[in-house]
DNA sequence: CAAGCCTGGTTGCCATGGCAACCATCTTGC
DNA sequence: GCAAGATGGTTGCCATGGCAACCAGGCTTG
């Protein structure tokens, strides 16, 4: 009945302490951002934008590279572009398209928050992970990622 | 203006491959969940309370356990509630608390999940890494877990 | 070029989650 | 024994997110 029996008794601690770590570290990383005024999704999007040419990308292209569902995009955008943090125009060759752009306003708050953030990711991820660590977390996120995405 | 400016490259590939995995990983795994009518906090409630003495627990302990608010494990236990997976009573001793324990229903519920859950965790997680990764990845999450707790 | 399919976005509906305010009980210090 | 503070839960408000339906603008084919 123990809806882990298969798991061993090693697993099940090393499963936990993932499980914890997805949650405490997002939090972490939240309650950094949200000092700026930004959600973990606000500075995704502002991240992206600001690496664009011109600070702006077509919606179905930020969400694709975002990883986003494109209603998720859309909604987010909109409450975004309330906040004052992107403009939403027409694509000019493409009817359907949408065109979000980063205002003076985005710039500025991603020139404050942008380096507090990645501040905060050395401070919870990279200040605790040797070298040969790392080597080791990325080719099992690789192949974590390559099925998580496949299938 | 990089947001990510003090980040090298390589630095910036695994943070990435990190976020995606945070999102990919767990969606995999409440697609699978989803397939038994369980969301994923749904899972993490009724497992807890399998393993309790009786199937039920102490709303406090319940929260505690799973490092959830006591708010949101409130608002859970009540929509669960609601769809017959969980029943709430008093505690005789302390008037405010609150005992949350299993349904009949949740136990078969459990019973076909559980097993379908540990598999996705395996496909999705423990069959991708070997035993001296998990070694290190065990040693990397303690350290991170101390200090997204702790700080 | 017209019907049918594909694409890009928006919206509605519903489940989640965080945070703070609130209320009812304890518990503590005196 | 009681006032003040700590605890345990619930609720309201608001932001998120998933999914499917829907709609308008392209594209493909015969």
């Amino acid at each position: 009945m123990d809806p882990q029996q298969s798991l061993d008794a090693r697993e099940q601690r090393a499963w936990s302490a993932f499980v914890a770590m997805r949650r405490d570290l997002e939090a972490a990383l939240a309650r950094s951002l949200a000092r700026d005024g930004l959600s973990v999704s606000d500075f995704e999007v502002l991240a992206r934008l600001v690496q664009a040419p011109d600070g702006e990308m077509r919606a179905r292209d930020l969400a694709a590279a975002i990883g986003w569902d494109k209603a998720r995009l859309s909604k987010h955008v909109a409450r975004m572009a309330g906040r004052g943090l992107v403009t939403r125009r027409e694509a000019g060759d493409d009817g359907r398209g949408q065109i979000v752009g980063l205002t003076s306003h985005a710039e500025q708050v991603v020139a404050a928050a942008g380096p507090n953030h990645v501040a905060a990711v050395r401070r919870y991820f990279f200040d605790l992970i040797e070298p040969d660590e790392l080597e080791v977390l990325e080719r099992v996120l690789e192949r974590i990622n390559a099925r998580a995405r496949g299938s």
